[in-house]
DNA sequence: AAAATACAATTTGTATACAAAAAAGAATCG
DNA sequence: CGATTCTTTTTTGTATACAAATTGTATTTT
């Protein structure tokens, strides 16, 4: 177990990005360059090489002369999202149906593995978590550079949408998540059998099931309550 | 004139743009930190800030302990951009047909004429610079955060393979240029009136006509020699 | 003479000191 | 009081010194 500064400096881009995916740094927040230095044993220069690199992947913003931001997401955003998702995801998939590796089909399916059992076990962190990873598993399969940019900057908005609007308050809740585990199995199926049109199907559904899952939340059914009559914020 | 650290930055990032988008740098070439921080009056800290930002755009390659490279070219790499740029180049087109504002339709009506003036009297680094500029604008008109890091990476490529196989050996290489500046004017047209149809067909065509070049340049006409007779490689 | 090793020179990575800019706080004026 | 200016404190940016790694060269060994 090595503790050099190359592996502090790993532990830092993880740590960075694992607290972004998960909205525990929510976007906007300012990073202390000092305070996070002492933590992690560097000094501010490479720390601020991560930021930089972190920056052009999409984690981050800089701005001169002002503290790094955690990367903004806005409505705009979000309208933006749904706009481009579903034909990289397809892409991806297509290529990924294409090109995938043995190797990479058994990362595929320990990365579902791991989902699952987040799914019943784990919180909703480690759940944006694996499906993070089980698509970052599909993105390198597809193996195209091009693509790449574009696909991992929306795994980056994939997460922390899903964690603002996958959360326990509607009842379709776990039935929408198990869909999206069927479909990751079928995902699975497709890429291994070499099935490029399904693949690109299965990219899609995968998408109007997050948009489902987001209407829900922002239009939720209006709540039961006679006119006139106090609704019951406090259940006992 | 300000000349201070922040502009001399930014000089040292135009002068590696250019030089990367050009060829005058080539695919693979090593850079020098310490000749560089020299000619442009910076210390190797925010040097090497420039380095991990434009490594993060697809302009270089880092490898730790080892020095920075431009980044490479393959012919996998041919492969996988004409699989990916049609597709993003045909959603960018769409969105720029959309969203484009009055200011940014003029900015890519100065962009063709800089071009149109480089066809004319320009060098071939003058006519890929131009076009970069141009195509840059209609990324700016999408306004979508999630195309736009594919679609710059991709520009990236497309200037230097245009460097590459955009030079004045085949007869048709000046009509297949006017006939670009001819896709340009068209994709401003539709831009104008707003006609996402006309935009991502002319997408398409503009990448046609790239393709076209390549395998005309790949894969040229035999040479007309009788069997046995020696060419005349010296033309007199 | 070819391969292997040891040593020197160069280059990359990190820490620290200092300069410049923003932010926060104190004093002044309306 | 509230807004404004001035001063102090904090934070960000850059230069430089030093440590670590790599490359090139000379020497030794077979």
């Amino acid at each position: 177990m090595k503790d050099d500064a190359k592996s502090r400096k790993d532990a830092l881009r993880d740590h960075l990005r694992e607290s972004i995916l998960t909205l525990r740094l929510q976007p906007g927040a300012d990073l202390d360059e000092v305070y996070l230095s002492d933590a992690f044993g560097l000094s501010r220069t490479p720390l601020r090489e991560v930021f930089r690199q972190m920056a052009g992947e999409g984690y981050l913003d800089l701005r001169t002369n002002r503290s790094a931001r955690v990367s903004e997401m806005s409505y705009t955003t979000l309208r933006d999202f749904f706009l481009a998702a579903p034909m990289i995801y397809g892409a991806i998939l297509r290529l990924a149906a294409q090109n995938a590796t043995r190797a990479q089909i058994d990362d595929l399916k320990d990365a579902q593995q791991v989902f699952k059992h987040a799914l019943r076990s784990g919180s909703g962190e480690d759940r944006a978590l694996a499906n993070n990873r089980f698509h970052d598993v599909t993105g390198e399969m597809s193996g195209n550079v091009y693509l790449l940019p574009s696909f991992n900057r929306l795994l980056i908005d994939h997460a922390r949408i899903g964690m603002t609007f996958y959360r326990p308050q509607t009842a379709k809740m776990p039935e929408n998540l198990s869909e999206a585990s069927r479909q990751h199995d079928a995902i699975i199926a497709a890429i291994e059998a070499g099935d490029e049109a399904a693949a690109a199907q299965l990219a899609e559904d995968h998408w109007n099931l997050s948009r489902d899952q987001i209407e829900m939340f922002v239009m939720p059914a209006a709540l039961d309550v006679p006119l006139g009559a106090a609704p019951n914020l406090k259940p006992a």
